[in-house]
DNA sequence: GGTATTATCTTGACGATGTCAAGATTAGCG
DNA sequence: CGCTAATCTTGACATCGTCAAGATAATACC
């Protein structure tokens, strides 16, 4: 911005950080295309040189979230190699705090907030691959007899809106006093996911901080 | 404009429908209040008499969604007393099936759209009366065996989240080609609830016509 | 190395939107 | 009937998404 920088050299990345920022701050409702190129230090029409539309900055937003959770979800199954019950607790963990932490841009990762996803490959490829890690997860799972046989898609699709339902009924405040008062939210997650899986979890198997 | 009616007589309630006739046909994004005033054949600040704010709109369009959930649910909680099994499954549906028809009140309705839903005391009352209903059915679905023992508030929680996450999941479209080709999505729906009921659920059980 | 092409960025404009202020019209109450 | 409050209109403002034209810089090609 200070020098005769006229081209940025990183506009698009710096676009996509500072409408992260602004969803983090503002919530979704004040992203705005201009509010991210104020933020960029360029002028109101510069990121139509990279994004055809809002949509598609929003669908790179998204595609960011993907990324981020992928960085989460690989760091939590290494470093709980060859245990698969305590994979699926951390990663669905893992999901649940993204969702706490970063309220606005989960919603416009796992909502729907881009209305043709297909029109955006790069999207599309990391849905597939997280989609993919958990489905893999769900079969190791499965095969350790944590989770109940049956197809891995449906066994998959069960898990994944259970814990996807949680994020957002937590997000929204529909979850009762007399739930968070007695439990924390890791351990309300511990107890959901023991309505499916074949073991009784024990929140206190399960403490916050990895013993490892 | 016609004739001499400078006012409207139900502009709020016109306001209303306008905005669900507007989700419908062109989606969250096409929401505008100067739209539902055009609709409502008034002008473009006529909605200031009736919600402080789009917000407010927002929140009574969300009120009329819980509204008409209370009415589904409601109507099939009758069609089927005493039997808490089918109760559970055709609330459930019901509640898939206003998802699937009506994806964008859906998602204004159930999916945090309103920012600060304290300041709707309408809205607080009616998400507290499904909410209510839907724990009182759990309640008995755990007296008739169906559902595990424990807490019902956490019980809900997870019937809820696993539904609500159903849905969310068949709206993205991140519901596998896989599933979709061998399942009716509301034979899906029974072979995801059938993860958390004690008793083994037959899709063939429960026909999409009621037998009654 | 010099020039042409292309990518990137700026400036300016347009229509649409949320919201407010001021005024017109009418309903309801005394 | 007259007053007050509710309802609605008109007009204005800042902001937004988007496009067109032009300026600037990087890159490719000779």
């Amino acid at each position: 911005m200070a020098s005769g920088t006229y081209h940025h050299g990183d506009l698009k990345n710096a676009l996509i950080r500072a409408g992260i920022e602004i969803l983090s701050r503002d919530g979704v409702q004040g992203l705005s295309l201009r509010k991210t190129a104020r933020i960029a230090g360029v002028s109101h029409a510069a990121p139509y040189a990279h994004f055809a539309d809002k949509q598609a900055l929003i669908a790179a937003i998204s595609t960011e979230g993907h990324n981020l959770i992928h960085a989460r979800v690989t760091g939590v199954l290494e470093a709980h190699p060859a245990d698969p019950l305590r994979q699926l607790v951390e990663v669905a963990w893992a999901y649940v705090q993204f969702g706490l932490e970063e309220p606005a841009h989960f919603r416009v990762t796992f909502s729907g907030a881009v209305e043709k996803e297909h029109e955006y490959p790069a999207l599309v490829e990391m849905t597939g691959r997280n989609f993919g890690m958990v489905r893999d997860l769900v079969k190791r799972c499965q095969a350790a007899g944590i989770l109940a046989a049956g197809e891995a898609d449906l066994i998959t699709l069960t898990v994944w809106g259970l814990v996807h339902g949680f994020v957002s009924l937590l997000q929204e405040g529909q979850v009762s006093h007399t739930l968070l008062d007695r439990h924390t939210q890791r351990e309300l997650l511990i107890l959901v996911l023991d309505q499916v899986t074949l073991p009784h979890l024990d929140p206190q198997d399960f403490p916050e901080a990895p013993a490892g």
